[in-house]
DNA sequence: CTGTTATGTTGTAACGATTACAATCTAGGG
DNA sequence: CCCTAGATTGTAATCGTTACAACATAACAG
């Protein structure tokens, strides 16, 4: 059985050929893109995809601990299939989101002051270390 | 002199009242307003201030390192005037944005990678202690 | 103090991401 | 194979934010 097919099935959730489509896509392009840059991509093998129902199906797969929604642009979702914790670094110069490999470990001192923590989301926001190079490269 | 037309003036920006109220508005409510929650209430006391002065002049603070913005929500951005390194907590059920007095231990892992930060974001969300008291008590 | 000018303020219109909604379709159980 | 709850679609609406142009004013020189 198609690996996609049994993610959903083990969630309870119906299995369409969107929702396949979008979890592939995801699990296949880890660079944290938009929405709308997964419904345009989609869009290509399926023209009659909704712009809704990649916002739909995002949010279900949301609640259902398939996928991560990074709110580190501020003006829009970017969206992760990678549940590992991780922390994230927002290029401010090329706008890509890098992958940082490491857990929080202030969550249980958020805990000891009574709240339950559902979410962490670490974000540093700078420029890159190839945006950087080619900043010091375009210096002389 | 104002300790507001100070800080303007340190910073090498004209001293403007619109400047100061949302200056003074940003230190005295510790809340992390948005845009639009500190453009409502001093409109209170300035029927013609616009909003666009409000957006303009967040971002101008910004720019000079005045005030901070959060992306926790991930719909609309919250304002800080606490320039000291620190965490937030969302309570998804009360939405209140909980400072947490710690900073990062993982910004060096990030540099190593040849990264230059320029903003460190720390968020968790979930539910704060005081709802969780409410719920613990609604249960009987 | 007064005139000049760069900069700030205002109101309105535009924008872009996301959501609401109603009609249509379909996955999956019986 | 049929039924129906739930999914998909297209369109319109919403909401936070930004663009723009007319007008106002802070700050500085004289
Ligand atoms: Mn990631
Ligand atoms: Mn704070
Ligand atoms: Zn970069
Ligand atoms: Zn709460």
């Amino acid at each position: 059985m198609d690996k996609y097919v049994q993610i959903l099935k083990e969630h309870g959730l119906k299995v369409t050929p969107q929702r396949l489509e979008i979890l592939r896509y995801l699990d296949m392009h880890k660079v944290h893109p938009t929405a709308d840059i997964i419904y345009s991509e989609l869009k290509k093998s399926n023209p009659s995809l909704s712009k809704t129902t990649v916002y739909n199906t995002l949010q279900h797969l949301g609640e259902h601990g398939l996928v991560y929604s990074l709110t580190i642009s501020g003006s829009e979702l970017r969206f992760d299939s990678n549940i590992n914790q991780h922390h994230h670094f927002l290029c401010k110069t090329c706008g890509s989101i890098i992958d940082i490999d490491i857990e929080c470990p202030n969550a249980k001192k958020v805990e000891a002051g009574g709240h339950r923590i559902d979410e962490v989301h670490g974000y540093f926001k700078g420029v890159c270390a190839s945006c950087l190079k080619k900043l010091k490269n375009g210096d002389d």
